[in-house]
This record gives C-alpha cells, sequence and structure tokens, in this order.
DNA sequence: AGATTGGCTTTTGTCTACAGTTTACCGAGC
DNA sequence: GCTCGGTAAACTGTAGACAAAAGCCAATCT
C-alpha cells in the first residue's frame, strides 16, 4: 500500500531535465518546422552543438533521429541536409494520412465509449472558439489533439504510432494552408463525431476519408497561384 | 573520358566498411530476429561493444534507431531492453499490414505495366519453387520480395517507408508460421497477380485483403495449443 | 588554355575519459 | 523478523580529443 495518502496530481512528476538529445531533437524539430532552418541546408553539428550550448553527442543523436522519421537526409561521410519537400511526396503523405485516419475512424466508430465522444465534443468546441477568433495556431493544435483523440479511441497502439510519425510532417505542409480551411474544418469534424457516435463505421469512414482528401485537395489549389 | 577503358562490372564497388553503426545495427536486427537476445533482456552497451570489437557510440546509435523502430525499448538512465512482443500488438501490427497493403495492391493495379507484372510472375514462380524444396528461408524471402514488389509498382514511396517497417517487425512473429501456410499463400499470390494484371483495383484490394488476413488468422490459431 | 594533381581545410566518424543517477546489497535498529 | 538507511558498484549520459575521409583551391604540367 505504498500510494495509501497519495493524492495523484499532486505530484508534478518531479520535473526531471530529461535527456539532453530530446530537447535538441525538439529544439532541431522546432527549427526545421519553423523554416528557420531552410530544406536543403547543410546541418553541421559543431555549429549546432555550439549555438545549442551543448556537445556534438547529443547533437548527433538527434540528428540521427531525424533521419529515420524523414526531416532530415543523412548523407554518409557528409552530414545531414534538411529535408527538402517535394510536391509529390507531400501529395503521398496526404494519400498515407488519409488511409490511416480513415482506418482509425472506423476503429473508433467501433470502439468508442461516451466518455470519448464528449471528449470529441469538447476539443471540437475549443477548435470552433479559436476559428472565431483567428488563433491560427490554436486551431492548428486542436486539429492536432482531435486527430489525435480519435486515434486513441481506435486503440491500436502501432496505428497511432505510424499516423503521429505521418501528421508531424503533413503538418510540415499543412500549417500555411489552415487559415483556409478553417471553418469547413471543424464542421466535417461534427459530422465524424454523429457517425462515431451512432456506431457507424463506414459512415466514420468516409466522413474521414472526405475530410482529409479534402484536405489534400486544398493543399494543392493552394500552390498554383 | 575518365571512364573509357573501365570495364563497368570488373570493379565491385570496392567494398566500403560503410558506417560502423549501420553494420552494428544490421549485427543486433540479426541478433534480436534469431531470438539470440531474448525479448525483455537487459542490452549493456559495453558489453554489446565488447563483442563486436567497437566502441560505445555506435552501439549507442545503432540502439537509438533500434528504439524508433521499435525494436528495443529505451527506458531513460536504465538502458536498452529487447522489445517484449504482446499478442495484442501482434495483432494490431498485422491489421496494420493488411490496412496498408490493401492499398498498395490497389494502387499497384492502378499503375502497373506489363514489365512489372512479369517481375511477379517469376517471384511467384521462385516461392512455388521454393515451397516445393521446403526451403522455408527461401520462401520467407521470397514472400517479402514479393510484397516489395507490389509495393514499388504501388508507387507510393511514404506508403513503401511505413510498410517496410511494419513488414520487418511482422516477420518476426511470423516466420515460425510460414511453413504452415506455404503452398495457399502463392495461389492467392497468382489470384493477386490477375486482378493487377486486369487493373481490376477493388479486385486487387480484396485479394491482399483476405491474403493478409488469411495470414493474421494462421498466427492466432497456432499459439492455442 | 585546360585539365590534373597535390596539399590544405573542413567536417564527420570513432574512441577515451569523466560525472551523474539509478539499483542492488548489506548491516543496523525497531 | 521486518523495515529502514547507507554504502558501493554498475551503467548511462555527456564532454572533449584524435584520426580519417571528402571537398576545395591553387599551382603545375601537358
Amino acid at each position: 500500500m505504498l500510494s495509501a495518502g497519495l493524492p495523484q496530481g499532486t505530484v508534478p512528476k518531479l520535473e526531471r531535465p530529461g535527456p539532453l538529445r530530446e530537447r535538441v531533437y525538439e529544439a532541431l524539430l522546432e527549427l526545421i518546422t519553423t523554416r528557420a532552418l531552410r530544406p536543403g541546408q547543410h546541418l553541421v553539428e559543431s555549429e549546432l552543438a555550439g549555438h545549442l550550448g551543448v556537445s556534438r553527442q547529443p547533437v548527433r543523436e538527434a540528428l540521427q533521429r531525424l533521419n529515420t522519421e524523414g526531416w532530415v537526409d543523412l548523407r554518409p561521410a557528409q552530414g545531414a541536409f534538411v529535408h527538402e519537400p517535394t510536391e509529390e511526396e507531400a501529395d503521398q503523405l496526404l494519400t498515407v494520412r488519409t488511409l490511416l485516419e480513415a482506418e482509425a475512424a472506423r476503429l473508433a466508430a467501433a470502439n468508442a465509449g461516451s466518455a470519448g465522444i464528449a471528449a470529441l465534443e469538447e476539443l471540437c468546441a475549443k477548435g470552433e472558439a479559436a476559428v472565431a477568433d483567428g488563433d491560427v495556431d490554436l486551431v492548428v493544435a486542436t486539429n492536432a489533439a482531435f486527430h489525435a483523440k480519435v486515434m486513441e479511441l481506435a486503440g491500436n497502439v502501432v496505428l497511432a504510432e505510424l499516423a503521429a510519425q505521418v501528421d508531424r510532417r503533413v503538418r510540415w505542409y499543412y500549417t500555411p494552408v489552415a487559415r483556409q480551411r478553417g471553418k469547413q474544418s471543424w464542421i466535417e469534424h461534427r459530422a465524424l463525431i454523429a457517425a462515431i457516435a451512432a456506431r457507424d463505421e463506414a459512415g466514420a469512414t468516409e466522413v474521414m476519408r472526405a475530410h482529409t482528401e479534402h484536405t489534400r485537395k486544398t493543399y494543392h489549389e493552394r500552390e498554383t497561384p
């Protein structure tokens, strides 16, 4: 009975610094997604290390991870280069995202309980409010949280991990476009919640597929002008 | 005119040692998939380093990569542990595999040319021969090559990368079961080729789905006795 | 004048060393 | 007999140093 008198929330995990490589990883990811590091740019380990105030080793480890996740290309004996996004690759990413998210929606419709549905509605309300305020960053963040919640309700950890990878990369391309699609997107989210609540697997799949395909189309329309 | 007098084949790429971390990575992956390193086992960096005749650093980098790909669990300040496969996780992996492979089959049906179909038939013949010979390892390898070829014909690089990750992990669980399913599996492959050659997207999707689902069922039947 | 070769600089790849943290063990006290 | 505290060992996390490979520029030879 160790946990007898311990109220759960009061011990806030004793905020540890955590491994340096993690923080370096997040810092670099931030720099890449915000375009502070431009695509194709050559990343010199010692520069990054000096700039972040750490040694080269954590930087190396962070770069390795970024490499496996597709953010940087690691050419042997030559170093790391920020990945250059292709139009073709963006389309493929969005296609795969559609596939994964649609399956997640189906599984969520099959498995979700009332608590999960309530959580989705809460996020949806938050997102709509953010749209009304014109807070683009919050809209994007809430959108990600919504999709992550659907993924959680699907209950497939492997699927969730893959989708998380894909989603982060998608968001890189997607963020500039978020503004255009704001309102319609959350209407579709409402439709998705309805399908999930009705335990309509086919319906949820189709709604999510249409939703993400819609996003993909929007992305392609944006670039021509 | 540098390459004037150099016959192409005679210079066999000058077998470069390649980055150490790569070789360490492959060595560890081999040790894990062959169960020389048992699930749940604690991997000590210095031990591995000494055993492989290298320093700790390449080992660390290899472990990081194995971590992101789900082969080992990397607990902070405690080290690396060989991932312990759960029944639930195996099922989830096979489910995701079904999803990815089915989509690949659809895209292959949409995009494949006659050359690609010929390559598939060739692999299929090779696989059937391997089954006849009872060469399990070759069966598994050829099966992987067949699915990889379908993935290649689909022409979606992102999808291929994800599927490659999933497939490698699936093969870990799957290899012991390969013997049971030998013959029937290649009959289904033939059906898949037919659907792709007919450019029947829906048909190819369904054949592949049935094929991989069949594999999943076989896996679950095996473990109860 | 062009191409090539040589050396020089930069950057990566690897190794060794040190500090911090966690875990396990062992003894003392209740 | 059980629990608590302290000590010690082992391992990870990080830093710094050294060697090797790749790219670049200039000088030289054809």
